[in-house]
DNA sequence: AAAAATGTTCAAAAAAACTTGAACAAACTA
DNA sequence: TAGTTTGTTCAAGTTTTTTTGAACATTTTT
């Protein structure tokens, strides 16, 4: 079940070290158009960042895989193609594919234009705001609609002719109903105080 | 992925729904040792219940069962056993006892002693901010605290002396530090605010 | 136009999460 | 004490989620 304390700081094992002290995180650029193909190592910085992340998105119950490739992009000053996420991190091109979608979709990522260079590149998005904005829209906002839903079902079904019950039903029903009321408020709140970081 | 929408509403299916409107969920008490056995049937309003506490959970990335379980307590005035809550549910003992297991030690059940009746007995705890404690402390915090320590080996792995990448680092590294002290103000805010429902 | 470089899709494989049920332990009853 | 009743545990089974990689579509280069 959900074992949060099992998963802590579950360092990328199944991953290259190899020169895992170089300092610059600036990859070999573009310019000469090969900036790919096989391993990149990975500095300690983007190590430690993607450790990070992938731990963050295990604490939004996120997939591993999006973790890591934000946590790269977030340690990443050069803007980066899909074919280097893949090098970074060894992962197929299909999930960095879905991984940086999902990303994107989000708001997570934004494209960046490389001169020189024909491939998509992206940057993380670093404004608190908006990825706890693209997270709740993302990932909330759509059970809370379905709640709604559900929420108005449940008012609809509560039985008030019955001999006792009928307060009892009707008190859960407004309570939960306030709580819902409550989320509602209560994001907002957090989008925008999320605004000062 | 965590495709949010595709799982909305999705309606007690797999289970009976026999008698589907009786409307007191008032079980056919104790006071004779046998409330249990066999398949109860669920009142048009625990039905809902559990639909909308399915959703809720499916929200916080919680295991289905759980809110199912949940929802069958917040709909029932009676104080239920736990063979009780796998006759209703039609769930196997296992699940029911993880599930009881889980939501108590969250805080969402509390025990309560039926007289003439040897069974634990639970009822759901209904004070929004209890729940909301329960959760973060969970399934939030120990997240949080390995998180510290990842972002202290974030700290330390700046490469300052670089030509260039160390201001990219640092700033970066202190970003996110922040976001941990803006995260860490939040949720006691979360807390307090649910407090008042 | 052929070849190369990019990116996406999706069926199948792998991994992770969840559930079941039988065995066990503990607490009661007769 | 032998027999019930109640609750927990955990290995095995099931389901769901995630990842892979090969096939395809698109754009660019030569």
């Amino acid at each position: 079940m959900g074992n949060a304390i099992s998963s802590q700081a579950q360092v990328n094992s199944r991953r290259f070290t190899k020169g895992g002290s170089m300092s610059l995180d600036v990859v070999e650029q573009s310019l000469n158009g090969e900036g790919d193909k096989l391993d990149h190592a990975l500095s300690s910085f983007q190590q430690r960042s993607i450790d990070l992340f992938i731990n963050a998105a295990a604490a939004l119950s996120l997939p591993r895989s999006v973790g890591e490739i934000f946590g790269l992009f977030y340690s990443s000053e050069a803007p980066l193609s899909l074919n280097e996420v893949t090098a970074f991190l060894g992962i197929s091109r299909g999930s960095a594919s879905e991984g940086i979608r999902w990303l994107r979709g989000m708001g997570a990522l934004k494209q960046v234009v490389v001169p020189e260079n024909r491939r998509e590149h992206f940057i993380a998005e670093t404004s608190l705001r908006k990825l706890a904005s693209g997270y709740l829209r993302d990932r909330i906002d759509p059970h809370l609609a379905s709640g709604q839903g559900l929420l108005r079902e449940l008012g609809e079904a509560v039985d008030d002719d019955s001999k006792k019950g009928g307060g009892f039903q009707r008190a859960r029903a407004n309570q939960v109903a306030s709580w819902y009321r409550f989320i509602g408020r209560a994001l907002p709140l957090i989008r925008a105080l999320a605004g000062k970081f």
